[in-house]
DNA sequence: CGTATGACGTGCA
DNA sequence: GTGCACGCCATAC
């Protein structure tokens, strides 16, 4: 089943996110095989405290920040950083 | 196995 | 242009 790679799929394309570009949970869900996955992947990524994934590059499509786990602020300070803002 | 929840997305009023 | 509601998929309990 696709399903239990969804899951390690979205850790890895998050991974391979380069600094100072973001993508949308919409991008991120794709590049795992649902694009309407966007929900199950901010959840996935709720529950990720793996810092080595730079979950903070994923935004919503809006642009808005959505949350992160670490705390919004520094999700922004992050981005900002990077220059992805 | 079934239910409930979620860091979203899109459509309609 | 803004706000509300519904829908979809996956995970966790």
């Amino acid at each position: 089943m696709n399903n239990k790679k969804f899951k390690k799929k979205v850790h890895e394309v998050v991974k391979r996110i380069p600094p100072g570009v973001t993508f949308s949970y919409k991008e991120v869900a794709k590049r795992a095989g649902n694009r309407r996955a966007c929900r199950a992947v901010g959840k996935i990524l709720s529950n990720n405290k793996d810092t080595s994934i730079p979950c903070h590059r994923v935004i919503r499509a809006d642009g808005s920040i959505g949350g992160y786990n670490e705390g919004m602020k520094e999700k922004i300070k992050k981005l900002r950083k990077e220059g992805a803002m």
